[in-house]
DNA sequence: GGCTTAGTTGTCAAATTTGAGTACTCGTGT
DNA sequence: ACACGAGTACTCAAATTTGACAACTAAGCC
């Protein structure tokens, strides 16, 4: 589908001709980057690439002051359909994305309890924390925020308090175990013992 | 971090030495599918370039039958540090990964409401689908599926219904806003009548 | 002035992913 | 006996991303 794509031609789109360097910008003033990810090198990339399928052209180039030299690029009519085409993958791309602490967790066992529970503190409290950012911003947070833009604020609300039920689960788990294996403290092997995943293979 | 290098050496590290299309079937069976995705190029391509740093090595090359040739890798010592390194930094990625349907939202003014409850309907049609495999996952689903496995699972529950709780709120919205512009069916022009987004720019 | 820090506007090689394709073999129906 | 769909095991070019760096300017600070 390519996001990076769909970024900047919806960016061309709203908002008029644009250099490389104001996208980037805006991506930051406009909290864009809470939705998408936008790097230098992908973003110029693009840029050129989809000017060399005419997707956008250089319209002019500026300069301010002394500073470098910028060129400025303006969607076209063709550009515009692959916008739409691009919006229409991008609805049509349901499912979960991977998330590497599944990954991580799926790879934990020979991993103390200890440490994990340590992982998963950890994380909880940075998700805290982005909670709390989001939460700080519900009304009027920037300038120009339409209705899309609260629903979307609305939406990362809902996905982080997902994320802190699951860990608040996670670590209950690890506490339960906690429990198990200190009550037998004795000489046993059989249960997991202090691991999340018992070592056993295929 | 590089998820598929994770997910490589963790495959080694747990079942052993394996070829390369051993790994994509094992994801297959393990549905480990649902918290990674491993393409054969990216596969192949991490295989060659870990053999080449050292984090892996080929122990033999079997043959079944007349089928093609396979090389078995091994992981090496380096390759279990490397693993414990890849897992740190996993649990270390904390923030929400884009979601490309919040770019699409963002770029959906011009799009009338009616297309836009559209692919929200068709979205949350599929989620519900989703939803239902995960809870007909409900208990041991596959062969050797441990605790981990089980969180995972439980996991990907809490994220579809925060997306479908989602989904439920924009239907809502979009209700809203085309009652809003029926009952005052007049000769107005002021509020967004029949946009989600007013075409208004910066 | 002279220094440091931050911002501007990108470029570039290397790593990685994508998606199709190759060249087989196996099982199953007809 | 032969086609045909599915599986095996992997390759490859092209697209894309990553992350560091280049080469400057601007703005404060003492």
């Amino acid at each position: 589908m390519n996001p990076t794509r769909l970024f900047v031609l919806g960016a061309l789109a709203r908002h008029g001709a644009m250099y490389g360097h104001q996208i980037r910008r805006d991506a930051r003033v406009d909290r864009a980057e809470l939705w998408s990810e936008v790097r230098p090198g992908s973003l110029y990339g693009a840029l050129h690439r989809m000017e060399a399928e005419g997707l956008i052209e250089p319209v002019r180039t500026e300069q301010d002051g002394q500073l470098p030299a910028r060129t400025v690029y303006a969607i076209t009519e063709e550009g515009r359909r692959e916008l739409r085409t691009l919006r229409t993958e991008a609805f049509g791309e349901v499912g979960l994305r991977p998330d590497p602490v599944d990954l991580a967790l799926a790879m934990s066992d020979e991993l103390d309890e200890d440490t994990l529970r340590g992982f998963i503190e950890d994380r909880r409290r940075m998700l805290a924390a982005q909670a709390a950012q989001f939460d700080h911003l519900g009304e009027r947070a920037w300038p120009d925020q339409t209705v899309a833009d609260d629903l979307i604020v609305e939406h990362a609300r809902l996905r982080i308090q997902a994320e802190l039920a699951w860990h608040d689960l996670l670590l209950d788990q690890i506490e339960k175990l906690r429990t198990v294996s200190a009550h037998r403290h004795g000489g046993d092997t059989q249960p997991g013992r202090g691991r999340v995943v018992p070592e056993g293979g295929r």
